[in-house]
RNA sequence: GUGGGCGUAGCUCAGUUGGCAGAGCGCCAGGUUGUGGUCCUGGAUGUCGUGGGUUCAAGUCCCAUCGCUCACCCCA
């Protein structure tokens, strides 16, 4: 055992489990790609300030769980805690949203860091595949993300992913209902860290899962009824454009998001494989956003979904379970030279076996036909070559069928061609 | 940041009132000096997380510490 281990928090994905973590990606990227969503890659650092403003100052996320640090030439550092406001910097810095028709759409795939506690379904260091689509307040536009996730979710199989949907108002009549909810949570029993936060982020207070919080949330007013006519206008046409593609949702008007810049629409992925987590991926609308980091007016609005967490609801419901292991590193030839001049041909039979498309390995090391042979065995492959003085002065090589036991003599000549026809390459 | 559970072989774990550190799987070798998977025979592997304490004697009891894990808070 290495004395080093992974930091606190973090963990490794193997092979061939991780697979899976690929495949997620794979899948829930690909709706983007056919909606026009280019893909866009940004620094996984960016400065503080970026992140204070962007996501909040009065989130969990800034308060305590950024991973802050000063660089040489004196700049603090923040290792991002989520993508949308990189993303957007990125836009305005280029000029995306002056470029081209509107609204810009992109999509990424990338690590992200919390300092937190770890537990089942959340850890330090974890990875989101995310979507943007910017510069345009359209309810249709709000729809088709959504439309992207549950397409990707589709395709990976997932059935126990439940929508959940909700609005949280514009700057016109968020401040009202805000007030409001604010008075009646001031007159709650509640402790010292959850007073603070009715002062700083009122919304937040709702999403509190303790029941002793829960039970006196039962009159909490809520924004629906305190939305101004544009955003319910707004809201009812996200959900009958959801409702008429046969979208399944539930709405929730007690959703907030942890994060400071959603307006408007906001949605949550929820699945009950995740331990004690719910949330496999959430997003919403931002139209204040840009303005928060120094930018124009650009409304916005996009999702992350957490990699990690999609493939674990994937093995709650019992998808995948081998499709990792037939993909990961599984070659379908495998080379059993015996001897060094062996060896040397072997390895541009492979080579070449390679190049025409046959996935194949061989046994390195040195090692005996027993154990070349057993190398063959564990590689699963279907075929295993064998090459020794006898073959090679005969000019050909012995192919043995790994699951018959059956062999036969081939011309080195025609190897290639003989394999991809039996393996139907 | 707070609380519970757990740290013994590569993996999963057992280990009695404190008395020689074990099993299964895996691994290696041989049975087969050019043949895997099955089978048979044999073999190796430990800082019992770490540091201290009690004791004739500690994997076992006590203290501290680190790590893992689950949960709270919060979130992907």
């Amino acid at each position: 055992m290495s004395s080093f281990q992974a930091p606190k928090g973090t963990f490794d994905w193997l092979p061939p489990r991780s697979e899976r973590a690929l495949a997620v990606r794979e899948a829930l990227s690909a709706p983007a790609r056919r909606a026009g969503y280019g893909y866009i890659e940004t620094p996984t650092f960016e400065d503080t300030a970026l992140f204070a403003r962007g996501v909040g100052e009065s989130t969990d996320i800034v308060t305590k769980e950024m991973y802050t640090f000063e660089d040489k030439g004196g700049r603090s550092i923040t290792l991002r805690p989520e993508m949308t406001a990189g993303t957007l910097r990125a836009v305005l810095q280029h000029g995306l949203h002056n470029a081209g028709q509107l609204p810009v759409k992109l999509w990424y795939s990338g690590s992200n860091f919390r300092y937190e506690r770890a537990q089942k379904g959340r850890y330090r260091h974890f990875s989101q595949v995310g979507v943007e689509a910017l510069g345009a307040e359209d309810p249709a536009l709000d729809a088709e993300v959504i439309m992207l996730a549950l397409d990707g979710y589709a395709a990976l199989g997932l059935t126990g992913v439940e929508l959940l949907l909700n609005t949280l108002g514009c700057k016109e009549c968020r401040p009202a209902y805000r007030a409001a909810l604010q008075e009646f949570l001031r007159g709650l029993d509640l402790d010292e860290a959850t007073r603070a936060r009715v002062e700083l982020n009122p919304l937040r207070v709702l999403d509190d899962k303790r029941p002793e919080v829960r039970a006196q949330l039962e009159n909490a007013p809520l924004v629906t009824d305190h939305l101004c006519e544009a955003c319910k206008a707004y809201h009812e046409e996200v959900r009958a454009l959801l409702s008429g593609e046969g979208v399944a949702y539930t709405d929730d008007p007690r959703l907030v998001r942890g994060l400071d810049y959603y307006t408007r629409t906001t949605f949550e992925f929820v699945h009950g494989g995740l331990g004690a987590q719910s949330a496999v991926g959430g997003g919403g609308r931002y139209d204040g956003l840009s303005e928060m980091i120094g930018g124009p007016p650009l409304p916005g609005v996009g999702w992350a979904i957490g990699v990690d967490r999609t493939v674990l609801a994937m093995e709650a419901e019992g998808l995948a379970e081998d499709d990792g292991e037939r993909a990961a590193g599984r070659v379908s030839v495998y080379g059993v030279p015996l001897g060094e001049d062996a060896r040397r041909v072997m390895f541009g039979l492979v080579t070449g076996l390679r190049r025409a498309g046959v996935p194949a390995d061989m046994a390195f090391g040195g090692r005996g036909v027993k154990g070349a042979m057993k190398g063959a065995d564990r590689s699963g492959a279907r075929f295993a070559v064998i090459l020794g003085e006898r073959d090679l002065a005969a000019g050909e090589a012995q192919l043995k069928d790994l699951a018959s036991g059956e062999q036969t003599a081939v011309p080195l000549a025609g190897l290639v061609t003989t394999l991809k026809e039996k393996l139907s390459i």
